[in-house]
Order: C-alpha cells, then structure tokens, then sequence
DNA sequence: ACCTGAACACCGTTCAAGT
DNA sequence: ACCTGAACACCGTTCAAGT
C-alpha cells in the first residue's frame, strides 16, 4: 500500500468510528469523507460500502475483548460476581457505535460470513465457561454461542433503548442465574 | 373523516404492512405510496414519517398478544413448557416485520413515549407470571418489563440473525431456566 | 496507483395547484 | 377537506479527469 493511500485508510477509520459513536451506524458516507479530508470516491476505493466499514471497526473492537477476559478472570471473583462482570465486559466492548451489537449478534454462528469478526467473542466467553465448569460452578445445557446470543440481545437492547446501567446489570444477572448450578435467590430442595 | 381519506388511509396501512414485511423497515415511502395507489403527499398528510407508520401498525400487532395469552394459559402445560411457549408466542407476534422487535423492545419501559404500545405486552407477561407464581414455580427478583426485554432481546437476535425456529426456543429455554424454581437439568443439592 | 469532485439515480418530504 | 405529483434537498455510489 502506498504511503498517501495509507494516510487516506488510517484517516477514513478514525473519523469513521467517531461519526458512528456520535450519529449513530447511519450517518452519511460523504460526511464521513469529508471530515477525513478526502473525496468520495477514495472512501469508496477503501471500503466498497459502509458494510466494509463498520465491519472493520467492530472487528478491532472485538479483539480487545480478549484482553477483556484475562483480566476478568485475573480479579478471583465468585462464580456470578465473575460471570455478570465479564457479560458486562462484552456488552461495553460490541456495543462501541450504536446499531453495533445488533449487526454483531446477528452475524454470530453465521459460518458464510465473516467467521472472525464473532469467532474472537466466542472463544474469550468459552474460557470463562472453562473456568467456571472446573469449579462445578455451571448447570450443562447451553454452549458458548447460545450465551453469546443472549448477550448480545441484551446489548442490543441496551443500545437501542438507552438503558441504565445498573438495568443493564440486571438483564445479565437473570441470565446468569440461568446458568448457575447455585443461583443467588434462595431455591426450595426436597 | 371523509370517507375517501378513510379509504386512503386503509389502504396505505395494509400496503405498509406487505412492504414492511418484504423488504424490511427502511423499504421506500414513495413506493409505499405508489403501491397504495395515493400521490406521496396524502401518505404524509396521514403518516408525519415513517415512525408513526410503524407505530400504528404495531400496535394493531401487539393488540392481538391478549388473545395469545389466553390461549397458552388454557392450554394447561406444566410451568416450563408453559413459559416457554408464551415466550415463543411474543417473539412471533413482535417480529412480524422486520426490525419491529427491536423497534418495540427499545420503546420498553420508556414512559415518556409511546406508552399503550407496549403496556399491552407488559400486562399480558403479568398474567403469566402471576399464573406461575401462583403455583410456586416461579423464583422472585425478576419484574415484566426486565423479562420482556430479555424476550425482546432474544427476539431482536433472531429477527436480525435469521435465527431458526429451534434455535430461537433454546435461547427462549434458557431464559426460563433462570425464572423457574425447578429448571430442567439436574440441580445439586446440598 | 491513487485521488478528486462533479454527476447520476434514488429517496424522504413539501407544497402549489387541483377537485 | 382531501388528493396529486412535480420539485427540492440530500444521500450513496460511480467515474472521467487529473497527479
């Protein structure tokens, strides 16, 4: 790649993500141009539609999700303190311009498209998995993508309907309680 | 109001409906219009904008969840079986167009707008929790309008992901298991 | 090879002119 | 009172002309 088209990418990637954060994942392509200082059409060299562009975004996005998990898994948190803090780790990361953890969830499991943009999700939410299962901590009965599903329904909930964190919270506590051998409300045994 | 505005509005609303179901919730007005057999103008005159076209259209959509409601708690299942079926009957009336789940699910709980749209399906949630508590198969914590997002979550998912009818329900399963007092996999007692 | 920006087709929305 | 449809502003996308 050459240094001036180079310059043009970086350009067009940064003033992309904060047009989305701030207008959302409509906003218009010639402004997004223009605020990078280039012309249309070099915009449209580099990413043939906006599809192109978000998926680019999302996809760092993603990656530091792995990050996200080690350090999640680092704190020695109890088996549902830690669970609903890494959701809420996941749905920060995918939710970073809205409309973003939609398009994400929606492509999650869809092996013809664009395997690595979820793929980094699902193995980061399979350790944490790991990691509880080990402790006999987890009920069996649901895999990695169905919770990433799950989750991202909740983030894309979030999202479009503005929600506050500590509802937020909530919405992830239900689901792990889901999956919890011992959840936190009181259960009647025989 | 006159009967050939009547008649334009009728038919502007059922044309709505097809085309929001084909194409999706960004499918052109001007061919809405067009399709209805009006000039562009009177879908206005009727319609301020797009949002008040699928406002009115889901409404009539989530009139018809009581009937649903009815129907699944006469059909005498066991609690699990129960909710899970109400719950598929949500996700099928709140996505029948595309983008309508998540259009609905962001409107919950949001006092300030748009209120009847969705107190429909908060009430009717009710009278199946209430059902359930009423025998004892229900664990507290949980209110209708957090289980109704997660629902609308779910439905969102499957609405944007074209989720299969199988996998749509294991999400739906999960979910259960985390309100029920006695999920389906085998809890460890002390 | 890469960039520019005028141009094209299309879309949401408006409004003067009609009945 | 209601309807029509041409018109306007805007947007995604393309492409001939430049360096």
């Amino acid at each position: 790649m050459r240094a001036d088209a180079q310059r043009s990418y970086d350009r067009i990637l940064a003033v992309a993500g904060d047009v989305f954060v701030e207008q959302g994942t409509n906003a218009s392509m010639n402004e997004i141009a223009k605020r990078a200082g280039v012309g249309a059409g070099t915009l449209y060299r580099h990413f043939p539609d906006r599809e192109h562009l978000l998926d680019v975004l999302l996809k760092d996005w993603v990656a530091q999700i792995q990050a996200a998990v080690d350090q999640t898994l680092a704190a020695g948190l109890p088996p549902r303190e830690l669970l609903i803090t890494w959701f809420e780790a996941v749905v920060r990361h995918i939710s970073v311009h809205r409309g973003g953890a939609a398009r994400l969830t929606a492509a999650l499991g869809n092996t013809a498209s664009m395997v690595d943009k979820w793929q980094g999700l699902a193995t980061a939410n399979q350790s944490v998995l790991r990691h509880l299962e080990a402790r006999g901590a987890i009920r069996g009965g649901a895999d990695t993508i169905q919770i990433c599903r799950l989750v991202g329904g909740v983030a894309a909930v979030a999202d479009a309907g503005g929600l506050l964190r500590d509802d937020t919270r909530d919405l992830l506590a239900l689901i792990a309680d889901g999956l919890l051998v011992a959840p936190a409300a009181a259960l009647r045994c025989p």
